[in-house]
DNA sequence: CCATTATTTAGATATTTGTCTAAATAACTA
DNA sequence: TAGTTATTTAGACAAATATCTAAATAATGG
């Protein structure tokens, strides 16, 4: 949970996020999506994966990233119990 | 949206969220259920302020704290539009 | 007006974080 | 096997953050 919440506060993580709710991405046709080193992208993805936003896959040569929204769930219900 | 990540990324915040939910409280009230100083409470209660998670009023010498619930709707719909 | 109580501001410090470059690891291909 | 491509690891560094103590501000009550 501490994990999700440390993961969103970023805001090229949550880009990150978004770009995979559109479509499975290797790690560097993600890189190529912003102005950032690959190293610096592979640690926000380490860091997603730290909270369970991502999973991966080795393909070949390839780390193909995929979303993983079920964590969301946990983050819905404690906003909503904090709502009602 | 930012500043409501940033908010939301520490638990003490959390739980400062979680206590207002049951009722208002002053600063100092607030301060007495946990084991930091009245200044790092006030500083944490800026930053809730800041994201527009709480609101404040002057009551007297006291500082009453209210909790805000009307930015984590952006949040919902921000984790429903990743979920959908 | 002075002392007390409530809260915030200022300034310091240690830790965490986002980023980089350089090097290491892993897999394909000629 | 050697060279190329893809990704991660290691280590460094600057900026942001959470905390503290001491001092400032504001309101109350004698």
């Amino acid at each position: 949970m501490n994990k999700v919440f440390k993961a969103l506060n970023d805001q090229t993580r949550r880009e990150i996020l978004k770009l995979l709710k559109e479509k499975d991405m290797s790690a560097g046709e993600i890189a190529e999506a912003f102005n950032i080193t690959k190293p610096s992208i592979s640690h926000h993805l380490d860091l997603l994966q730290q909270a369970d936003l991502v999973t991966s896959e080795k393909r070949g040569q390839f780390v193909i990233y995929s979303l993983n929204t079920t964590v969301l769930d946990d983050i819905m219900q404690w906003i909503i119990t904090l709502k009602e």
